[in-house]
DNA sequence: GCATTATATTTGTATTAACAAATGTTGTTA
DNA sequence: TAACAACATTTGTTAATACAAATATAATGC
């Protein structure tokens, strides 16, 4: 098989992939009325251990780069799970915290993630999971 | 590192190549004011040269499984590049047939989408990228 | 042949996303 | 310090998506 044909088909792969992946991982979520976006915000403040993190640092590391973090993150002020206040030192910023509320949803919904997670890779042993990590991390490290 | 950490960080990484691979196609195909999936929806019927294909073939080798493939036809009906007709022996399906207009920008875009797909995988050598490929379809082409 | 079920597509509605323009705040400099 | 540029977030608008319900046709069993 040619080169280009190689990359095309690696590509699409990628793209039914994360496809797969991206609806597995709703489905998962829907019973507790959380996005995939929502859950991996939250997971990013978690992250944070207490610190607030400002919009633009959220944004950066969504998975899904998207203009529209403030309205996301409105959703997630209405169920309660992370709160928003302006930044004293630079009112331009806003810091977002992830509540006690949000923390505990984060704690129920890891158990189920990490079944689907393992569901998504279940066809690949170990040292595949590996490797294809490290392939996969090479081209979105990248700029 | 655990390997449920590892299975974490790899469907992570698959979603994060997924939207950056659909990112860069998407920025390519407009100025074609095409998108992604109606591209793809245009190499299927390409891909069956000549043969017009119904909804629900396109529908089951689309990249997205979206319910409204009907919608997305329409767009591509819009613009002169498919056309679609009821299929007289079973007068429930109908078949779309891609138009000379639309192979033609089909084939003014295999170049530009050629040097795309080069771009998102250019970090991985020729090797890489067919190992990168068959750990993908080992989880895709499951169920 | 008529009611029932299955199949194939379409439509309605509500949510989410993309993109650009607008707002408000801070930093710079003449 | 007033004017202007840079920064951070928000809002408006239009298009795309998901999901369910509706329509229309065909196949099946009685």
């Amino acid at each position: 098989m040619e080169p280009l044909d190689i990359a095309k088909n690696t590509v699409v792969g990628i793209l039914k992939a994360g496809n797969k992946a991206e609806d597995h991982l709703n489905k998962t979520l829907k019973p507790f009325d959380i996005s995939l976006q929502q859950f991996n915000v939250l997971r990013i403040l978690r992250g944070r251990n207490g610190n607030p993190a400002n919009l633009e640092t959220v944004q950066k590391r969504m998975i899904h780069k998207m203009s529209n973090t403030t309205r996301l993150i409105d959703k997630l002020i209405d169920k309660k799970l992370v709160n928003r206040k302006i930044c004293e030192e630079n009112r331009r910023k806003i810091e977002i915290f992830i509540t006690e509320n949000g923390l505990n949803i984060l704690d129920q919904l890891d158990f189920v993630i990490q079944n689907t997670e393992a569901g998504i890779l279940h066809p690949l042993n170990f040292e595949e999971q590996k490797t294809l990590r490290s392939l996969i991390n090479k081209i979105t490290l990248k700029p």
